[in-house]
DNA sequence: CTCCCTTCGTAACAAGCGTTACGGTAACAT
DNA sequence: ATGTTACCGTAACGCTTGTTACGAAGGGAG
């Protein structure tokens, strides 16, 4: 049922996310959806929510299986790219949720508690990577990183093409080596 | 009537783009709109190229009035974040119109044309910044600036508390030092 | 003055939307 | 067997949407 939404989501895009595009992809009525959800609000909340704690078992899962915190750095901003067409698509849906958050309030504040949350993540895989940096310095690079991940998602998934998986990874460990974040174990 | 479609876009979300509320914002009533252009994808093909061209007018004029290329670099890389009001609310226009790129292919297509002429901008500059580097160090260089530039503009836009305007110039700033960008001249 | 053409407001249309009310069905407790 | 409850399909409501048809206002050309 949430994927449905997903899907719809992802290849439909949010303008064509409604009830019934949703029921058509879970194979029911518009009576079941809006049985087990009361307004359509929260069904895209449900779904944002699924959306986040997908990426968030991902990312743990990887963190706790990497060598060092370098490695963990990279394998976590690396699954935050669009590589594959399993992630273009998630950074396709985050787009999409992305800008329906405008105008809804509870869509934002779910948005900027998993981005802070995020952040936090990033920030305290840095400074393990780097423990004599200042906190300012480690929280710079983080952004630094998130946001590069963060905005080439967002040119692969509109544009595959031009932006290939190789280039997306090399630009990640040319910004790891340049910020002084690569191989330090 | 352009600048009704980008306020109503930048106020109202992309969801409440309609030709009602484009008329209400131009001050008409939705007969002129539909005189004007043929049908709604035409209204929102021009308000893209509206976009386009008012940030490239602004960067061409930053990059013309620069220094030195290092400088040219980092002013047109600073106007695409989102430091104040303006260019928040360009940026939110920005992802709604790459959320609305999903399922409409004119618009998908402007979208790849007018972000291949920005990285071929910012690769132009970076080349002329360090001439010394090869064609794929450049390449990797200019699409890690781009991207940073473009997720941290993504982030504030959404949460501009948690990410004002002088960490992103301090995360640019310290982007460009890391890739060796900074002071070259 | 008359004709014509552009410009734009008015009104309406069909289609699609979120949402609600209602009825049927199946499982379960008694 | 019977009542109760949860579940879910059906159909409709009211509303908004994009789009179209039509008419009025106004300004040149003859």
């Amino acid at each position: 049922m949430s994927r449905a939404v997903w899907s719809v989501l992802a290849e439909q895009g949010l303008e064509r996310l409604t009830v019934r595009a949703v029921a058509a992809a879970a194979g029911c009525t518009t009576g079941l959806v809006m049985h087990r959800f009361p307004n359509r609000q929260a069904l895209l909340l449900h779904a944002r929510r699924l959306l986040h704690e997908t990426t968030r078992a991902r990312v743990e899962s990887l963190e706790s299986s990497a060598a060092d915190p370098c490695a963990a750095l990279r394998a976590i901003l690396r699954q935050g790219m669009a590589l594959d067409e399993q992630t273009r698509q998630e950074a396709i849906v985050w787009m999409g949720f992305l800008a329906a958050a405008v105008t809804d309030t509870e869509l934002i504040e779910e948005h900027r508690r998993n981005n802070r949350a995020w952040r936090a993540r990033v920030e305290r895989l840095v400074s393990a990577a780097a423990p004599e940096w200042t906190p300012q310095r480690v929280a710079t690079a983080a952004l630094a990183l998130i946001a590069m991940t963060e905005g080439v998602a967002a040119y692969a998934a509109a544009d595959p093409a031009a932006f290939p998986a190789a280039e997306q990874e090399a630009m990640l460990d040319a910004a790891l080596a340049a910020h002084g974040l690569a191989g330090r174990s």
